[in-house]
DNA sequence: TGAACCCTTACGATGCGTGAGCGTGG
DNA sequence: GCCACGCTCACGCATCGTAAGGGTTC
């Protein structure tokens, strides 16, 4: 005696709405059988098929593939299977990077309590940030990655805003050297404070200074955005003087 | 003299489609002025103005939701972002939890090769072994719960089929010990060999073990499909016979 | 005769993709 | 007159939610 369910009551012991099953029906994913009046009359082989819809559909799986698979290939999901995981992976990804955006605009709003725009213009910044931080990470090996991801875990706000303000100055100052004898005492002072700051970022690690120098390299290559922000560090003069310095004091 | 663009042109710069500045226009999300001849033209304004859109947007929040945060309160945003946050952290988990998911079947299917319904059934299985996994928790502290997915960790099918085994060979036993005396050498053996298998699930933690006690109190709450699950271990009968043995044997 | 279900039809919402058909001149 | 662009409809997609209007009877 296979009893049969109406929809309600076959809705709620599958954990479904009825207008979903209605959905299902209509799209011939899920057909039961029919009264004579029309009603819909489920039974448990109904029940089996849905659960593996309910499933599929967990999967992230739309309903057009659901009915292929089911109707026709079910030896077809082993090969879907795998692209589907790295689909969800990749959503996971994006869906991380909103979530530290988010996270990071309201540590830097929580003290301030600045209005409004502000607001907006952090999350901007933090969301640019995470994209150059992407792109760049292409130039840079596994390890080196690892490294300067837990750098960046203990990286402030003000910290950053140091490093800005050391490297300015010393363009500043690199500039305002530009005349001076790259052997001279003062150049090589200018590159001791050089190779200090560049250490600071490196932390001494060769993957990062490896990395770091094809970042260098390709800088023609970098977005919009990223050119834009380190426009005022691109002063073609000062970095042909300090690399003449570099080379003197190694020799 | 603020340069002007047409869309397309505008909408590289933005990095948005052409048709994505026509739907914002029509929503009124992002107006640009027009020539005589009707052509969008659009400013820095309108740039500034789109990047907080694809920022917002980024952040998973609507565009009907954007518009009025733009267009009224900025301050607004404040209280969004935090609900905002914990949405998109539920998301994650939904995602992990597929995520997940196919990878337990895919395991599970390298060796095998069992060709189709085998899948589906798998999928369906740690799915919903997901689902009590999460609804169980609920019962546990959280040491115990981070004690418990160090467990799941390693834990293979093969063991939980051992473990169902030996569970089932017990429950026979004491099924057709029920007639003994609680305090009797056989019902004591019983009970001690019921102690192990408690124990092989607590890892003898404490925390673990007050969660399961709590988790067995409610069993009347538990899922349909929990419930049928543990339909084999549900003989009223031989929990109150163990209950008097252990009993005993404390005393 | 009424409560409680069931049926079908159809618009709504989300964020654009993708033409179709037609005007502008950047 | 031709090419590159621009403009405005308007349908499509995915998955149901939510009535509206009208039969059936576990």
């Amino acid at each position: 005696v296979t009893k049969s369910y109406q929809v309600q009551e076959f809705a709620e012991l599958a954990g479904v709405t009825v207008r979903t099953l209605h959905h299902y029906d209509r799209l011939a994913l899920l057909r039961p059988r029919r009264t004579d009046s029309g009603y819909r009359k489920y039974g448990i082989h109904d029940l089996e098929r849905l659960e593996q819809i309910v499933a599929l559909k967990f999967l992230g799986l739309p309903l057009k593939q659901i009915k292929r698979l089911l109707d026709r290939d079910t030896r077809e999901l082993c090969d879907v299977l795998p692209s589907q995981r790295r689909a969800l992976e990749e959503k996971r990804q994006r869906l991380d990077q909103a979530i530290g955006a988010i996270r990071d605009a309201e540590r830097l709003l929580k003290p301030g309590k600045q209005a409004d725009a502000a607001v907006l213009k952090k999350i901007i910044e933090v969301i640019e940030m995470q994209d150059n931080v992407e792109f760049l990470n292409k130039y840079y090996s596994k390890e080196a990655q690892a490294k300067l991801a837990e750098r960046r875990e203990n990286w402030t706000p003000e910290l950053q805003e140091q490093a800005t303000a050391a490297w300015t100055e010393l363009f500043r100052d690199v500039e305002a050297a530009l005349s001076e004898d790259p052997a001279s005492e003062k150049a090589q002072a200018l590159a001791a404070r050089w190779r200090k700051l560049v250490e600071g970022f490196t932390g001494g690690d060769a993957d990062v200074s490896a990395g770091l120098k094809k970042v260098w390299a390709d800088r023609q290559q970098w977005p919009a955005t990223l050119q834009q922000q380190a426009a005022p560090f691109m002063n073609q003069k000062v970095w042909e003087f300090i690399g003449k310095a570099m080379a003197c004091s190694k020799a």
